[in-house]
Formats: structure tokens, sequence, C-alpha cells
DNA sequence: TTACGATCCGGACCGAGGTCCGTTTAAAGT
DNA sequence: ACTTTAAACGGACCTCGGTCCGGATCGTAA
């Protein structure tokens, strides 16, 4: 169904959100004991001086661990390891994005057709990597968990969804993790960095990234 | 020129590789000093013996060291560091791929069209990563610098090319770091080991995104 | 209030990557 | 052959991420 270019394949959205909600939103801290909480928000807070102050790489686990006056083993049952930190560190902002696009309004949200949704989640996503690159590059984990932590899978996951709806009869989920790999941080990292490109051309070449996945002429 | 869809265009390749022979192929070794060549020597060889007895998380700068009866401090000097090293190990099969799409036989090298060669690219790509998967992950840079090593340059720079033949009047750069983004080896890894997917179906998703990408009709 | 178990704390400890610098040595010049 | 010098060597040393476990603390049930 829906396989030829009119204006839009029905945009329809009831089972669009339903996987998504449980996959990391809320509900994933286990309720603290008072002294724990009481660290937790310590270490946030000593950790983000940390990096206003020396950036980044500054950020290491003693270094919080003292400027928060706690041990250094603290940090390290609250957070797991440093990428633990430092994506705790980019909460914020990923919480707000996924809200923006699981249940803003639109073009963001739902309500919008799915190429429409794809494009503002780019260009969204593109700004809040633009805005905290230097932690986003930081946080990233080694290469084989890359794709496996549960920001990264709500993102694809999401990706996934509009694209299913926008060409029902592609591999969406390796269609998905193309479109990803275009949000990658270290990719905006470089482009911009790197080779000096502005902004708005990222977005262009998101526009345009969209609209030739999106195609649904068969090829060839 | 070349905007419809017709056969092919013309796939010329006058300028097609001069720019990328010297983006890191040969002359990148000084001359060693005898000793020098000797214990780089050694140290691949104690190296490729780690990995085949611990896997490429046994390949610890001061276990090659050991093996190769030699400083630490050497093993630095001649790779730089970890990742470095790893690359070198990888160094030869990288070569073997390059010289396929430098100056092999089609579709792979020169001769075919530029698509079918992007085709064959991937493909090839694909199935070399897949190969050593483990070193190429292990291999893998800090995020900051994943996209500035000479290799990946090389391999997104025929992409760039191979693309400005098959797309004249899209922002090649960018589609083709979208492309390589498929090609990565944390990708692979996840979706080959953690998704299980095979083989055939990456190969099959390159392709779809090969056609979707080289698409030249314009949008909406 | 007391007692108790689960949770948390802290910092000593370890391993690995990376740096430094005094010493050695290959190789070019005399 | 002898000097010279730039390159290579080696391993002590530093930093930092991550682990461990004895002891302190919180929350709760009696």
């Amino acid at each position: 169904m829906s396989a030829s270019l009119p204006p839009f394949p029905k945009h329809q959205e009831p089972t669009d959100e339903p996987v998504l909600l449980e996959l990391g939103s809320a509900a994933d801290e286990p309720c603290l004991r008072a002294d724990a909480a009481r660290n937790r928000a310590r270490l946030l807070e000593a950790a983000t001086l940390l990096v206003e102050k020396h950036g980044a790489a500054g950020v290491t686990m003693e270094a919080v661990a003292v400027a928060a006056s706690v041990g250094k083993g603290t940090v390290f049952r609250r957070f797991g390891d440093r990428t633990g930190l430092l994506m705790a560190l980019l909460d914020h902002s990923a919480k707000q994005l996924q809200a923006a696009f699981l249940s803003g309004p639109p073009p963001l949200g739902p309500g919008a057709p799915p190429v429409e949704r794809l494009r503002a989640f780019g260009c969204a996503a593109l700004r809040q990597a633009v805005d905290h690159l230097e932690l986003q590059l930081a946080a990233q984990p080694e290469p084989a968990r890359r794709y496996s932590n549960p920001p990264q899978r709500l993102l694809s996951g999401h990706v996934g969804l509009l694209l299913r709806a926008a060409v029902p009869d592609a591999d969406v989920t390796l269609l998905a993790q193309t479109l990803m790999g275009y949000l990658d941080p270290a990719l905006i990292h470089h482009l911009t960095k790197e080779c000096g490109m502005p902004l708005e051309r990222l977005e262009a070449g998101w526009i345009d990234l969209v609209a030739r996945v999106t195609r649904t002429e068969l090829p060839q």
C-alpha cells in the first residue's frame, strides 16, 4: 500500500509511539537512598562545573569525586563508568528532545506527516548535537556499545517508525541506522569543526537525504 | 549536465584518481634505520600472535613489547599509540581494498559505470569489515579523530568521486559521509552480532541505499 | 529505642596507555 | 678507522579509568 508518490501516505499514528515509551524514558531511577541521592546531585553539579571550567577533558572521575567531596568509588557506583556520568550530564537535553518528538507539537511531534516529522527530527537533533558537541563527543561509548545504549536506540527506533510509515516496503531498520549515522556527533564535529561547514548546510543535507531515502519509486 | 535518468552519465574517469593517489597509499614510511625496521617487524609479528591467542583485547602495548623483546617506549615511538598499532595490523587488507578499487578490474576498479562501482565498493568494504571485525572495532580511534584518519578519508574521498559522477548536482561530500556511515565497523558489529543480521541483508541494504541516494529526479 | 539488614561510602589498589629522558647505536662524514 | 650526530632504545614514571572490600549509614521492623 501507498507505493506511489501522491501527497502523503495517510500519516497514521495509532501504534506510533507505544513501543517506544517503555524504552528508557522514565522509571529508570530505582529510588535512591537519601545520602545516595544527595551525593548524586553533588556529583552532577561538580561535573557540570568542571566542564565549564576545563572542558569535557577536565572531567576526571577523581576530580569530580574530589570536587564533590566524595569517594571515587561512589562516582562509579552511581554512574557505572565515565561515559555514564557524561551521559547523565546530557540527560536533560536528551529527555527534552525525546519529549518533543514523542508528544510535542508538530511538525516534530505527532500530527504531522511522517516525512515532515523526519525532516524536523533531523534538524532538531542536529541543533541539539551542535549545542553540546564537546560533551556528546566525550560521552561516546566504546564502539562496540555505541549502538546499544538506550537513548540511541530510542532515537533510531523513532526514525524507524517514521520511515515505516513513509516507505513501508523498505528495510526500515537499515535505513534508520543510515539516517542516524548522519547525526553522529563525531561526523558533525568533523564536518563543522574540521571542514568548517555551517549548520545550515548540514540541515540542507539532511533534508536532501530524507528526500532521497524516502523516494518510493523502484530503483533501476 | 546529465541531470536526467538515461543509461549512465558517460562514466568519465580522466581526473578520477589523481587527487587520491597521494593521499596515503604509499611513501608514508620514511625509511627506517636498520634496527628500527627489524623491531617494527618483530612488533607486528608479536601483535599478530597476541591477537590470535587472546583476541584484540589481549593486545596490550606492554604485552606486545615484551613478546617482541623490546622496550615499551619503542612500541609507542613506532606506532604512535595503540590504535596506530592496530591499524598497522589492518594495513595489509586495507591496502588490498584500495588497490582493488583504485586500479583493479571492474566493477570495483575503473572501467565500470560509477553506480556499479559504488555497489561493488560497498559490498567489498562490507565483506572486508566483517572479516576483521574485532580488530577493526578495536582500531577505532577516539570519536574526534574517527573521520580524520587517512584511510577513512581515502575511502570517503573515493565514494565522493563516484557520487559526483553519478549525481553531479548534489552535496556529494555529505552524501559520501552518509554512505560511509553505513560501512562503520561499529554499526556492522551491531547489526550482525547483536541483531543477528546475515551479511546478505547488509549487502542488499547497501544496494538499496545506493539506489535511493543515487536517484536524480528532483525531490517533492 | 534498639536492632538488623540492605545499601552506600571511601580510598587503597590494579592495569593499561602514554610520556620522559639518559643511554646506546646505526650510519654518514673525515 | 675515528668522530659525530641524529635516530632509536628502554624502562622508570605518571595519570586515569575501573575494581574491591571493610566499615559506616540509612531505613525499617520490632
